[in-house]
DNA sequence: ACCTGAACACCGTTCAAGT
DNA sequence: ACCTGAACACCGTTCAAGT
């Protein structure tokens, strides 16, 4: 029946889990796919074996989502800040975008919290202190661009046929624009007296 | 064992059905309580009486995540638009923080797509008509709008833990900031030829 | 029409045992 | 240390049967 017995070893490692959980996800497009038995099938072990390697689904997951904001580009440190901050976040949607099967697990943990997820959040203050924006203002700042980001991936990565009249470039346009609102708001904030007048 | 034997009925209604579930949630505040099995025992009937008065345990967080909109107080026909939308979604986010249990729901689903759903959508283009914007830019505003409300309430509601030192007055000021940024640029953008240029 | 009993096809995880 | 076999404590849902 099973391809080895007791003490034989399948030669799996902790990178080779976490691989293949990707791939899994990649795969079927649907995160009910990722099961520890359906991932366990894949590498020809029995579901108890990945244990070994892996010490919950949800540290499975955690890694699998930290990794991915690898892909995303730091700004070069040259130009300026808000055009920085546009590109870093534009980054961060592309590769949201490139992983689609992946934006409804960064919402159900409310983002990331690895290393990556790190050290992006240290890049985004540096460029939001370069552009007069410190402090509680700009953890303010900080929450409110990962938050745009990753709800509007939420939407474009929707099934499509929810709204049939919305194309994908339609809404990248859409998500450009809402940035260039938002960043246009933290600078007035930045260069007046603390946040706009309420509307 | 049972209280009933076969043929004898318990009083069941899809009302008190769906309503049993939120007090479910409620209760317990984790989206993972929310069983049919333990629903069913709640009701104190057999777990499969509950298909009698559901079609499926989607069905029934769907009506759930549509009936909470009813409670958004939609603003007087009187003032400015732009003031109306920003009391718009901060009736919005109040349900949602109001509902913290239910916000990990709308994430996943991205939102409710009942009739409740549809009729705050309704009023929001009627606002944004009244500010100028129409058509495209109009959609384009809505769905910005909604995600950032939408995810902003996820990070509100997240185990306050994560991040000491903010409290919820903070992250509420946090809100009302980010909105005006986005209704300023929104407003800009109807007054100027189009969206705002790139940073 | 509304409910129970029993079952089906799954989950994540743990424990003991083998090398 | 790494794997298997077996089991535990769950899921959502369906099917047949009772009144």
């Amino acid at each position: 029946m099973s391809p080895r017995n007791p003490g034989q070893r399948a030669g799996l490692t902790r990178v080779r889990v976490v691989g293949a959980a990707r791939d899994l996800l990649a795969e079927s497009g649907a995160l009910e796919a990722l099961t520890m038995r359906a991932l366990a099938a894949r590498l020809e072990v029995s579901p108890n074996a990945l244990y070994s390697h892996v010490s919950s689904k949800d540290g499975l997951v955690d890694e699998i989502l930290d990794d991915v904001l690898a892909e995303v580009a730091a700004p070069a440190d040259s130009g300026a800040p808000a055009a920085g901050l546009h590109a870093l976040m534009v980054s961060t949607y592309e590769v949201l975008l490139a992983h689609p099967e992946l934006v409804p697990l960064y919402l159900a943990r409310q983002g990331a919290r690895g290393p990556n997820a790190q050290r992006l959040g240290d890049v985004m203050l540096e460029l939001l202190a370069r552009a007069g924006v410190e402090g509680e203002r700009a953890r303010e700042a900080l929450r409110v661009l990962i938050v745009y980001t990753i709800g509007f991936a939420a939407f474009a990565t929707r099934a499509p046929v929810a709204e049939p009249g919305t194309t994908g470039t339609q809404l990248e346009e859409n998500f450009h624009s809402g940035l260039r609102w938002l960043l246009m708001g933290i600078e007035l904030g930045a260069r007046g007296a603390g946040a706009p007048a309420p509307a």
